[in-house]
DNA sequence: TTGTAAGCGTTATCAG
DNA sequence: CTGATAACGCTTACAA
């Protein structure tokens, strides 16, 4: 029987198995190391007690948490939701937990963030993107702590990243745009302040349009917060321009998702009237009608490999090379041939 | 200049400032217990070190973290993902973190994820839904900690809660929908066991057919794990039955995007051919086509309620009497009469 | 194989 | 208002 109503303690597990809390430590750190017949005697104090190990004493002790942090932009949609699912499932399989939070795409709220979960003790960080302020780089630095980023792969950056290269991928989906006789593009993105995905799909589409002997005149981008009803509004705009496009480009699924509403709600047929494509390949992608043409991004991938890459920066203090992943354009009904083509 | 590579601690600053260490956590903690001038020099001092308290320290010396866990199903689909943000929110107010896991709709798992998230010094936990194994229960009083239940409101169960009718929310709705001339109803709920949402969800539908003079053989109910393909699946074989419903409720709205998606392509029209509610109006819901007419739950209200009743327990050793909440049907453009009628 | 004991970085009590 | 100093619960050399 413990003492009722308080939490039991290694110390208390030790005089029940009769033992010393060097040795309760280890039986539940390297069970190996201590001999059967004691094991057996300390396992059996740990649970008649309902023993578990403080958390904050290990991590004081130990000098490290088995923690790894990760800060994304949002929760609010799936953007991120399954390749941090893939990225967590990892990370179990190798013992560590992984803390999550998200910064609401402002960098301050980022910057609290990073500094919450050192504080806390993780041992790695995952964020999105390259664009932040280097003083957090620097921070991170003296703290020693690794950092990897995700979804955005730049071979020369700072900070090594397991991602794909957005520019391309965007420059391939508009080129095939072009190919199919589009010559008015719009564009909605996403903001493209600190958020280098946003701007490299940007630079993306600026490549596409030069590379096809046309001018920035061709082209007409507006930039809105990620959500359905940003897609919606920047929809209305483009199309209320003196030549409206006959193909929208959109930085991610979701705000294509709210494009293709709205053309619907104006009476617009998608792709007849009015061709619109994403990025991601979310499952929102898949469920939109017509299902939306979009870049698929090999998402539980880059969470696996991200995973990988982290755990080696901090059990062997590695230097990571980064790892380039490949999307692909998902062909669906939501692309089409220009009307007058 | 701190000593180079090494993180700075309450001692680097206390000395730095001239001062001892108890008044430099003062500061930080109790600003106004210390005068001006010192904590001008003691402010100074840590930042020019670049400073950050020591969580696991802190949590330690003041046996109280701070934060609070959460473990929800899932983080799959968006279900959980309005409401847990209001948490989130409603928490920070009150200067509280709030630490979330998914469980994947598994008892162990949520077992050991409610172990962890004690053994990280949660001050208090938001768990979704009453039905788990009575032993958790246990193992949390005996540790103290206050356990708030949300998504599901019962007044007389063991543990307080902050959410809706479940049961009388569905039981509206398929009275309604009988009210529209349907005799043949179909159901596709998530899995019951363990998850009294679901369950309570079923018996409202149950309750609806036996009020109306109806008998169990006008009600076929397929169980199956939230995922929009298993709600085409289970779509399909509803529909193969000798008697096939005239409208089918699902038990979420990630179900019935799927049903509604596999009656398109089975070439039927919603509502026209067949009618399909969804259960909890998340985004989905609305961007679906046909619109879904579903239950609205206020999820963003449902979350802020439950942070302040939580951050009431966890403050004042308070007991909750819990909240609950009212729920609306949505109609939009899902469900209409039966053909024949 | 096991025990002893020195930290780990804070907070909080109690004097001064 | 400020300073010593004793916890907090665990890990890990180092000894035995």
């Amino acid at each position: 029987m413990s003492k009722l109503g308080s939490v039991p303690t290694l110390d208390d597990v030790a005089k029940m198995a009769g033992v010393s809390t060097a040795t309760v430590s280890r039986c539940l750190n390297n069970p190996d190391r201590v001999v059967e017949a004691t094991r057996q005697r300390v396992l059996t104090a740990v649970d008649a007690l309902g023993y578990t190990p403080n958390f904050a004493a290990r991590v004081m002790a130990a000098k490290r948490s088995s923690t790894i942090g990760a800060i994304i932009p949002t929760m609010e949609n799936a953007i991120f939701a399954r390749g941090l699912q893939a990225f967590q499932e990892e990370l179990h399989q190798h013992g560590y937990t992984l803390l999550v939070s998200s910064s609401a795409y402002k960098p301050d709220i980022e910057d609290e963030q990073i500094r919450t979960l050192v504080a806390r003790g993780a041992d790695g960080l995952l964020l999105i993107g390259h664009d932040r302020d280097p003083h957090i780089y620097d921070y991170l630095e003296q703290r020693k702590i690794p950092v990897l980023v995700a979804w955005s792969f730049q071979p020369d950056a700072q900070i090594p990243s397991v991602g794909f290269d957005n520019r391309a991928a965007m420059f391939e989906l508009a080129n095939h745009v072009i190919g199919l006789g589009h010559r008015q593009i719009g564009m909605i993105s996403g903001v493209s302040a600190g958020n280098d995905r946003a701007y490299l799909r940007i630079e993306g589409v600026r490549d596409a349009i030069s590379q096809n002997d046309m001018t920035p005149s061709n082209l007409t981008i507006i930039e809105t917060p990620y959500d359905i009803d940003n897609g919606a509004e920047a929809f209305t705009q483009l199309m209320s321009q003196e030549t409206p496009p006959t193909a929208i480009l959109c930085g991610n699924d979701v705000l294509a998702v709210g494009a293709v509403r709205r053309a619907q709600e104006m009476g617009l047929k998608v792709p007849e009237d009015i061709s619109i494509t994403g990025f991601d390949d979310i499952e929102l992608a898949r469920i939109a009608s017509p299902g939306l043409t979009t870049v698929h991004v090999p998402h539980r991938e880059m969470g696996r490999q991200a995973a990988l890459e982290l755990v080696e920066m901090v059990e062997n203090k590695a230097i990571s090379a980064g790892l380039r992943l490949d999307t692909k354009i998902v062909e669906r009904q939501s692309l089409g041939r220009p009307a007058h083509a």
